[in-house]
RNA sequence: CGGGGUGUAGCGCAGCCCGGUAGCGCGCUUGCUUUGGGAGCAAGAUGUCGGGAGUUCGAAUCUCUCCACCCCGACCA
């Protein structure tokens, strides 16, 4: 390829609107361009790159015995309504009209649909159990699309869906699906790590994401160096501290702390640790329109886990009440609450580490006023509950038993879930077991961002000057840079020869047959993350000599055109 | 949706406060020179100043009103 016909188009400039790296790099490279809020056009640079993801994607899916098919992305309202969804996924679906008024959505994921061809072409468990997936674009109408395409609105993505006679089959199929998320991770030459996830709106039950690391994920991973445990931090369980409850030392003694909202201005005017003092947090939970405040009580350094703490039968819907509701309910001063000598006495309760601690301090429920050596029992009552509330922090035991969690950032690039009846039974996907019983199928679905990994793999691979590629991603493998090109006519021959014996080999080359100077050509091909690069000149070819250096390597080696050969193969 | 911000040439920006009919850098076109890390000189092209309405003799600039986009939160591949 030339690439005065491929249509290059890089910036010296970022455009302003783009904050991350991966998505300035992006954009600088010309692989996307914008055409609105979530809407990226993927030029001819950035599809190449895109392709070669999709095609590891595929390979690996065939391999682990799935099949590919392709659905409409326009779907009826019909099957949404059927499985309960239509109103559910609520803004997020992009819901269009047909001429006749009828009701579409644009498929945000495809569990109905895949539903629908099961229950009319699978009668017999001799057909099961079955794997099939799609590699499309989807749409969901982000609240907020950011970071280009690593969270846009219209998206490329590999949906797989399974069904099953049974639970064994889908446990099968499941791990069948998380080795080959690993080994297509691994083929991409990512740093990524599957970790235990919440099921969330897809629902289900067991579901493991996978997360390429980067410091600018979106995701916060708890994992233990010193065994397998990873887990999402909205999962991770904060297993309960191995001690016992302290004995009471100190007596209560209520201190002014005027002006001292928070568990960090409290300790550190009292000159205590932070780990003494215990914060509340007041939630509303509970059906809409008989919600209840409940207090919750967390160790001044640890935070909140909202989708943990929602799963504790009492706070079933749970939202951080206003200060309008904790006045109303509770009659206590924000900034200065406590779990004692309260007059209206809502649910109280604690976090597991909470539970352990003694001679704490807390709100006096007094505005102005903090209390020490607070003790439970002795002061006052035991919490209601105790549970597990707050999000891992490093430095936890890990849940396994096996050491010490560590605290990772990730983007989540893919996610499989078992699924169960949760679809099969509301669309009615039956079939005939050996008895000749109708039984509901067990279903999985296993997702990939195909186009999110290409933003993923910027942000794991780049440097000042741009775009690093892993192998396998790159949009060519060779960058031939021709010096004097239009002037010289050696300098033409032996750039076209070149190309052609590379070519040779199989690999995808590159030459710039634009004219430019070399610090244009060096400059466009870092940007851009060709992997290597091959200078030729007059000067060089007077000495049978051509210049080879790898992206990242700061000596090009001087070399003869059959050792560059041999080093492209060795490299590639 | 709540909070913050920005819309001026393909990209990055100035001009706006204090109204007088639009400018800079990069990129683009042509010519000459240059040719090992984003060249130099010369000549050029490119703007519904986000849209609409208003105030005014006159609006990029002031007022109102839509719209788009970006950043921070909840959601997700």
């Amino acid at each position: 390829m030339r690439v005065k016909q491929f249509f290059l188009s890089t910036l010296k400039e970022a455009p302003a609107e783009a904050e991350l790296a991966s998505h300035k790099l992006m954009l600088r490279a010309g692989l996307i361009k914008k055409l609105g809020s979530g809407l990226y056009t993927w030029m001819p640079l950035g599809l190449r790159v895109l392709r070669k993801v999709e095609n590891i994607v595929r390979e690996e899916m065939d391999r682990a015995g799935a099949i590919e098919l392709l659905m409409p992305a326009v779907q009826p309202a019909e099957l949404w309504q059927e499985s309960g969804r239509w109103g559910l996924f609520g803004p997020q679906m992009l819901k269009i009209k047909d001429r006749h008024d009828r009701d579409f959505c644009f498929g945000p994921t495809h569990e109905e649909v895949i539903s629908d061809i099961v229950r009319r072409e699978v009668k017999s468990y001799r057909l099961l159990p079955l794997n099939l997936y799609q590699i499309q674009t989807k749409f969901r109408d982000e609240i907020r699309p950011r970071f280009g395409v690593m969270r846009a609105r219209e998206f490329v993505m590999k949906d797989a869906y399974s069904f099953h006679a049974d639970k064994a089959s889908l446990d099968q199929t499941y791990q069948a699906m998380h080795d080959a998320y690993s080994r297509v991770f691994e083929r991409l030459g990512l740093k990524f790590r599957p970790v235990a996830a919440d099921p969330g709106a897809i629902g289900g039950t067991c579901s493991h994401e996978f997360h390429v690391l980067a410091d600018s994920g979106e995701d916060a991973i708890a994992y233990c160096p010193t065994s397998d445990y990873a887990a999402n931090v909205e999962l991770a369980e904060a297993i309960a501290p191995g001690v016992k409850r302290g004995a009471a030392l100190q007596s209560i003694n209520k201190v002014p702390t005027p002006g001292k909202k928070t568990c960090e201005a409290v300790a550190e005017l009292l000159k205590l640790p932070l780990q003494n003092t215990v914060k509340a947090i007041v939630v509303m939970a509970g059906k809409v329109g008989d919600e209840k405040a409940v207090m919750l009580l967390l160790r001044g350094d640890h935070e909140l886990n909202e989708i943990k703490a929602a799963k504790i039968p009492e706070l079933r819907g749970l939202r951080l009440a206003s200060g309008e509701e904790i006045q109303k309910h509770l009659m206590v001063p924000v900034g200065y609450m406590g779990p004692i000598a309260l007059a209206k006495k809502p649910l109280i309760i604690a976090d597991r580490s909470v539970d352990t601690m003694s001679d704490f301090v807390c709100g006096a429920n007094d505005y102005g006023y903090h209390l020490t050596g607070v003790n439970w029992g002795r002061d006052l009552p035991e919490p209601n509950l105790v549970a597990d509330i707050r999000s891992v922090v490093a430095g936890d035991p890990s849940p396994d038993g096996k050491g010490e969690l560590q605290i990772a950032r990730g983007i989540e690039v893919g996610h499989i879930f078992q699924l169960r009846t949760k679809y099969s039974k509301a669309m009615g996907v039956t079939f005939l077991d050996e008895s000749g019983k109708s039984k509901v199928m067990e279903m999985g679905c296993y997702g990939i961002g195909v186009s999110r990994i290409v933003a993923a793999a910027i942000e794991q691979n780049y440097d000042e000057r741009g775009i690093k590629w892993p192998r396998a991603m790159a949009p060519f493998d060779v960058y031939i840079a021709p010096i004097g090109y239009k002037k010289s006519p050696e300098v033409q021959v032996a750039a076209q020869k070149l190309h052609d014996e590379v070519a040779a080999l199989g690999l995808e080359v590159l030459l710039d047959d634009r004219d430019e100077r070399p610090g244009v050509m060096f400059a466009d091909q870092e940007l851009i993350g060709i992997p290597h690069r091959i200078v030729v000149s007059e000067r060089g070819l007077k000495v049978n000599i051509l210049e080879y250096q790898q992206r990242g390597e700061y000596e090009a080696l001087k070399l003869d055109l059959q050792s560059v050969l041999e080093k492209l193969k060795l490299r590639s």
